[in-house]
DNA sequence: GCGGTGGTACTTTTT
DNA sequence: GTACCACCGC
């Protein structure tokens, strides 16, 4: 294993560049001042095992890049010698972008530093052939993957729709990041999938090899399996890393803790006595683990200690990001967790000024998404507050949509973040196949895909043929496809075609090596018709997905080779995205992790959503544990202001349901909260218990400030509510929604709500806001009225909404101003199309589209066709 | 090879 | 409620 020949020897601790400086060392260099104590032991505590715990806001990043800084500047390693690890490419180049700004051009020679993926295969593809790979072995992607278990359960016989190839990929994706191979799967595993659940994994796994194809958990396993029977090869690594680091240590899971743990330690019996040791540091916050449903263990971090005996425990607990009150309202929080090594957050900049974190109520989700977003024109009106600076943070994306549809007739900028990205869309992977197809003749997985893509008269039938002639004399698809137009076995339609297709492939794969790879790409798109295909499609996506094609070109440009591009692919599934509008970010909770913003807004805080009931079903107390430790995280993503939102009504599944706070609210601490009086909401949680959970404060009006809840109209409301929630309650059943937290309607503590049915009495409650007729409605109906209003603009998205397009979809005109355009003008929607435009008012257009119909959408979203 | 229909699932998501 | 998928019929 001569591979490290670059690899010079370490500069020694005691060594002289060391020493020198040392002696140097009484004035501190410039990267380590203005660190604090902690972050500075952290960045300086370079030998041994080191845990850094730490919590929101306090500098982690900081830390681990100015540690590397700190072991370069020092001369303790070269930067070959560090290996740093990530779990998102995000995180891995802001990570070396910052270090840069620290050390200089030295971090291009940290080839080290990545995400555990991305420095798998670099492992991998040094010893492919160790797990009988070849060097270029393709990277699947999950829509790979399925279909290619999809083909396995089919082989086997099974009925594909009773098991399912996409639960099987969940299970295998389990047993990877378990680090699970087929022979160690549990029993009960095993017998899964009509009792085939090992042999489909022993299949599947045979599969890849003959496809010389890895899927992503392969990029962490084959690793650990090489090294273990390959001590020798172990070994090279363990003479090359003096420094290990891993960010976000609380996202690890079994499979990426065996690997990390197999290189950071060297066996005990080792012969290489003098051997200097690894020193690992991993980098996190317990209290922010909340991937443990794809595999994370926040055990990893829990233990640390313990598998690496000796180490130093660092806790960085000043925050820098937070005023007191968010910091005292989501320390207050996390408490309630058990499993938790404990930290406490704190500032040294509390202001008196500072806003207590927010509790806003509300009827239904339309007017949760209403008031916010009067809450954020308000803040850009009076505070000059940018829109960039604020964010909206859910629980399920299902509650995106509110907001879109509600911000799309506001005209308020908003922006979706971790919607399906750029290289998943269909068009994107449809090309990339025919990418692979022409890098990798023995892809078969990307010549299925486009085989017949576009149309040329290739159906499942000619597919077939050419699956059996390959599999008969093992050979690709491609190559039997090749020998195949040469017989007689195809009907003469098919044969042409298919003969055409293979003298495509074989021709463009001789244009690898001389042509340009961009135009190359180029001119396999043009030629296989790939491109003409949309550009005969009238569909509203067309235009798009022909601009996404063009984007992907260029986006090749940065990358030597057509190869180098699909390697690039297969790991980095996202793609930049500008910032350059001024826009509300909508995400999920999840995705906000590692960012900030100015002010934050939660809606959602309602039992079975947040937490959410299968957390709660599937996770028991530590499926709590983790929801608790996601409001957390929610709530330190906030630097200033936190608004959090509940509602009383909400659809889940389609049936509207009434909904009861979130424990979470009962778990904030008084001291550092403002329980808002609904004013232009309704929020009703007059009567009863918390099912189970004793009484809540927001059970009774007495918490909300300057209550109005003593106020005939708040009783009307209550009355009304509890009217409809006693309805409600037949249709609900047990659908796993309600679970045991279905909320107690008690009529005793409002006896007038009942026979009354509540409504006609909440009328005026809710006049203005809710319409009139409203209330009698829903209370008199029962059940699952819908609380309906408001003009359903923008129905909105399948795949494809505002979602997808992101970015360049957010409303140009913000004040309704006279529009550029008048009746009898065709415009151009990126999302509807063509049309007509049949009226005009103010900025609002009511447009005849030619595909979907009549809509009513904001001139600031079209374009002059 | 398509388009309509019916059945089903429906938290979170990276690589 | 709705979105996606798979299947069936033309």
């Amino acid at each position: 294993m001569s591979d490290f020949n670059e690899s010079a020897p370490a500069p020694r601790q005691g060594g002289i560049a060391a020493r020198a400086m040392a002696a140097r060392g009484a004035k501190a260099p410039d990267y380590l001042s203005g660190l604090n104590p902690e972050q500075r032991a952290a960045v300086e505590t370079t030998e041994g095992p080191v845990l850094v715990l730490a919590g929101a806001g306090t500098g982690k990043t900081r830390v681990l890049t100015t540690r590397i800084a700190h072991i370069l500047a020092t001369g303790h390693a070269w930067p070959s010698q560090i290996l740093a690890v990530t779990f998102t490419n995000k995180a891995a180049r802001e990570m070396k972008q910052r270090i840069g700004l620290l050390v200089g051009g030295e971090v291009e020679g940290m080839p080290w530093l990545g995400t555990f993926h991305s420095i798998g295969v670099k492992i991998l593809r040094r010893h492919a052939e160790l797990v009988g790979l070849k060097p270029n072995f393709t990277i699947l992607d999950t829509d790979d993957q399925i279909r290619l278990i999809k083909q396995l359960i089919q082989a086997e016989n099974l009925d594909d729709k009773r098991w399912p190839a996409r639960t099987f990929a969940t299970m295998l994706d389990g047993w990877k990041n378990k680090g699970l191979s087929p022979k160690d799967i549990p029993e009960g595993d095993a017998r899964a999938f009509a009792g085939k659940g090992r042999q489909l994994y022993a299949d599947y796994q045979n599969r890849l090899l003959t496809l010389n194809a890895c899927d992503f958990g392969d990029l962490l396993m084959h690793p650990i399996a090489l090294f273990k029977a390959n001590p020798d090869v172990l070994a090279d690594y363990h003479r090359r890393f003096r420094y290990i680091l891993v960010d976000e240590y609380q996202d690890t899971n079994v499979a990426q803790y065996l690997w990390l743990r197999l290189l950071a330690q060297r066996p005990r019996e080792t012969s290489a006595k003098n051997a200097p040791p690894i020193n690992i540091c991993c980098v996190g916050d317990d209290d922010q683990s909340i991937y443990g449903w794809r595999g994370a263990e926040v055990d990893n971090i829990l233990r640390f200690d313990k598998d690496f005996p000796g180490a130093a425990v660092i806790r960085l607990e000043r925050n820098y990001r937070s005023t007191g009150h968010i910091l005292g309202a989501a320390s207050h929080l996390i408490a309630h967790n058990e499993d938790r090594l404990g930290k406490t957050l704190f500032t040294d900049t509390p202001d008196p000024e500072d806003p207590k974190v927010e509790v806003n109520a509300g009827w239904d989700s339309e007017e949760e998404a209403r008031a916010i977003g009067e809450a954020i024109e308000d803040l850009q009106r009076r505070e000059d507050h940018n829109l960039n600076d604020m964010a909206i943070l859910v629980r399920a994306s299902f509650q995106m949509r509110a907001f879109e549809d509600r911000f799309v007739t506001m005209g308020l900028n908003y922006r979706v973040i971790g919607g399906p990205r750029f290289y998943e869309r269909m068009e994107i992977r449809d090309a990339l196949a025919y990418f692979r197809c022409v890098c990798q003749p023995a892809d078969d997985l990307a010549f299925e895909r486009i085989v017949n893509t576009p149309k040329r008269g290739l159906g499942d039938a000619t597919v077939r043929l050419v699956h059996d002639y390959a599999r008969g004399r093992e050979i690709p698809l491609i190559a039997a496809a090749g020998e195949m137009v040469e017989t007689e076995e195809l009907k003469p339609k098919p044969r042409n075609t298919l003969r055409a297709l293979v003298a495509d492939f074989r021709r463009w794969s001789e244009l690898l090596s001389t042509s340009k790879h961009t135009e190359l790409a180029e001119q396999i798109l043009d030629e296989s018709g790939y491109t003409e295909m949309w550009q005969n499609d009238r569909s509203a996506e067309a235009p798009g997905r022909l601009e996404n094609l063009k984007e992907l070109i260029r986006s090749m440009e940065a990358y030597e080779s057509l190869p180098s591009f699909l390697e690039h692919v297969a790991l980095v599934m996202d793609a930049e995205q500008e910032n350059e509008v001024d826009a509300v970010s909508i995400m999920t909770l999840h995705s906000a992790k590692g960012l900030e913003f100015e002010t934050v807004f939660l809606p959602g805080w309602e039992e079975g959503l947040f937490p959410h009931q299968r957390a709660l079903d599937e996770g028991g107390r530590s499926g709590l544990e983790e929801e608790r430790r996601l409001a957390y995280v929610g709530i330190t993503r906030a630097k200033r202001r936190a608004k959090i939102w509940f509602v009383s009504n909400r659809r889940i599944h389609g049936l509207w349901q009434s909904t009861i706070p979130s424990r979470f609210l009962d778990e904030l601490p008084e001291a550092h909260v403002d329980v808002m009086e609904a004013n232009t909401s309704y929020g009703g949680y007059g009567a009863g218990g918390f099912g189970g959970y004793g009484a809540s404060r927001w059970d009774g009006g007495a918490a909300f400030k300057q209550s109005a809840y003593g106020t005939p109209g708040w009783k009307r409301a209550q009355a009304a509510q509890a009217g409809f929630a006693g309805g409600d309650q037949q249709t609900r059943g047990g659908d796993g929604w309600s679970g045991g937290r279905t909320r107690e309607i008690s009529y005793e503590a409002e006896p007038g709500a009942r026979g009354k049915s509540g409504g006609t009495g909440g009328a005026s409650g809710f006049a203005g806001r809710m319409g009139a007729d409203a209330p009698r409605e829903r209370a008199g109906r029962g059940h699952n009225q819908p609380p309906k209003k408001g003009l359903g603009l923008y129905s909105s998205s399948k795949r494809g909404g505002p979602r997808e397009i992101e970015g360049e979809l957010v409303a140009k005109s913000v004040a309704p101003e006279a529009s550029r355009f008048a009746a009898g003008d065709r415009v151009f929607h990126l999302k509807f199309g063509n049309g007509t435009v049949a009226g005009v008012e103010g900025n609002k257009l009511t447009v005849d589209f030619d595909k979907a119909g009549q809509k009513r959408v904001l001139d600031g979203f079209v374009e002059p066709a």
